[in-house]
DNA sequence: GAAAAAAAATGAACTAGTTTAAGACTTTTA
DNA sequence: TAAAAGTCTTAAACTAGTTCATTTTTTTTC
């Protein structure tokens, strides 16, 4: 993708939430840096600190941490339009816990901390976008975290399905098992036994 | 309470990312509303719109949603300093699936949806309060949707006990299950499992 | 396009957490 | 302050989800 595409990506998706003028458009695209990682690479690690908060132009990647037995727990699954990145490290500046790995060749545009700040000085409006993007995320992920505890496994792969239709075909059930919080056995199950239904 | 004390506590929470005028903080609690609500009565109710968005300045009250089973899933403790509400309810304007009850006498100050889209006009820096208080809301959510997922009943107890040692003592080990996730007979195991040892 | 590696399916034995029920203890209300 | 209502404990039978082991199918790699 040539990088005026992804540049009207990004704009497009802050314009939802604020309205910028041209001049203000090109300060913010000369705080960003763009970055391609390929199938089967990792974007940060465990152990890293977060350098940048990425917006997602091209592919899909999986944010997961990997438990005191190894297993992994898969916190989301990032596409085209999604932002992603380790927030409480980026904030923090202390090591991560969590890995970015590519599914598919990627390609984001990060902002890196000392950019993320010098945004909020030069052009304000930014604390606007970012009050409504994180007030959103916020939303959905209190649903989450109550649907989490209260749903069954089952029930959340149907949920999954009805709001990712997309992402379910782009992601194997081993990783989607990681996400649901069920072994890839489990998945199976849930899986057969809802398309027999 | 007097209201001065209040309002005190109240700025003192906007103070910890802001910094107001005299004038502003005047203007800012001309926006508020007091509220008291009496122990086992309700703030809010499952129907209802969320007219408020609320900071506790004295008193404990628990936010829950019911199944369709009627058993209640507790989404969160609201104590002093905490701000609590159905921010998806108060956002879009459509009916809320929480209730809000207070568990011992309590006072808050809400803002109306109105206050709060006009304090943004008013006083723009409280983009930034609101950019930062959800960014760490969101952090420590993320958190708490990935531990319930990968954790047993079991530590998220010793994590909540070790977390919120002091509302441990103010709620009953039954809305503490419901916080958990789990019935009030395992988590009656699990408390005296875990004292035993 | 063959070989190797990874993912998916299936089944049997197991465990964390639920359900139901009943009695003891504590708090609330009149 | 007695009665009523709610909370806590314990235990036995149950179910959702795990673990481990094996085979089949799909994807990746050279």
């Amino acid at each position: 993708m040539n990088f005026e595409t992804s540049y009207q990506l990004i704009l497009d998706n802050v314009g939802r939430f604020i309205d910028l003028t041209e001049l203000e458009k090109q300060k913010y695209i000369s705080l960003l840096t763009e970055v391609k990682v390929k199938r089967k690479t990792f974007l940060m690690q465990a152990g890293d600190i977060a350098q940048y908060e990425y917006f997602i132009t091209k592919g899909c990647l999986k944010v997961y941490t990997l438990d005191e037995d190894g297993a992994p727990h898969i916190s989301m699954f990032a596409v085209e339009d999604y932002w992603t990145g380790d927030m409480a490290s980026f904030m923090t500046k202390e090591p991560s816990r969590y890995f970015i790995k590519a599914k598919e060749d990627s390609e984001l545009l990060g902002i890196s901390r000392a950019n993320y700040d010098l945004l909020f000085q030069e052009i304000p409006k930014f604390e606007r976008f970012y009050r409504i993007l994180y007030q959103k995320s916020l939303i959905s992920y209190i649903r989450r975290s109550n649907h989490g505890i209260s749903l069954t496994a089952e029930e959340r792969y149907i949920e999954f399905k009805r709001k990712y239709p997309k992402t379910v075909n782009r992601i194997t059930q081993k990783d989607l098992a990681g996400y649901i919080g069920i072994t890839p056995e489990f998945m199976s199950k849930i899986i057969s036994k809802v398309n027999r239904m």
